[in-house]
DNA sequence: CCCTGATTCGC
DNA sequence: GCGAATCAGG
């Protein structure tokens, strides 16, 4: 694959809003996430806001193993936040990078485990605790996708925790829905 | 271990 | 210009 101009705008799009590297380079196919980094670099859109602070620190270290590439350069990240502070006080300042993402993340199919086995149930609940509760923004290929709570409140996150092979649920969040989808398929009610 | 971006350098 | 290998860090 090439960089076309197409995919260049893919990349500078999904860049832009704060996609990571290797979601880029899937969306894209054909590249690995390091073809993005290179790209992105050589675009020279690495780090949004960048005035003029080329101050590279004078790094004369010694490097312990000079095998032959390096990286270890402490580049400061002067990030200037810009706000017109309007609001009194405002704790939450929302980063510059990491926006809203579409909606082209994978989504479950349906919460709607009301009546499933108590077992079941019971042995998810507990895995509940140790559950990341991930946003949206955060789920990954191998990160449980079992939604809790109601998305219309803040109550809302997903299981997080690790996913069984080529699932897209970890073991118990995959029990209740197998379970779920059985029944619903039996139109029988355990109670 | 999973992930992230950053950098170097042979191609 | 490209990106694998590598590095550094979360």
């Amino acid at each position: 694959m090439s960089w076309t101009d197409e995919r260049v705008e893919i990349l500078k799009k999904m860049w832009g809003e704060g996609q990571s590297a290797s979601q880029i380079a899937k969306e894209l196919g054909g590249v690995t996430r390091n073809a993005v980094i290179g790209k992105v670099h050589r675009l020279g859109l690495s780090n949004r806001a960048e005035k003029t602070a080329t101050t590279k620190a004078p790094k004369a270290d010694a490097k312990p193993k000079p095998a032959r590439k390096a990286a270890e350069p402490k580049a400061p990240k002067p990030e200037a936040e810009a706000k017109p502070a309007a609001a009194p006080a405002s704790k939450e300042v929302v980063p510059a990078r990491r926006k809203i993402i579409p909606a082209n993340q994978p989504l479950p199919p349906q919460p709607s485990a009301n009546e499933v086995s108590p077992e079941a149930l019971a042995s998810q609940r507990e895995v509940q605790k140790k559950a990341l509760k991930l946003s949206l923004m955060e789920l990954t290929e191998r990160t449980c996708k079992w939604p809790f709570g109601d998305p219309a409140t803040d109550d809302f996150w997903f299981c997080g925790l690790p996913t069984e092979p080529g699932k897209p649920y970890c073991k118990p969040c995959l029990e209740v829905a197998n379970q779920s989808v059985s029944m619903r398929r039996d139109r029988r009610r355990p109670r």
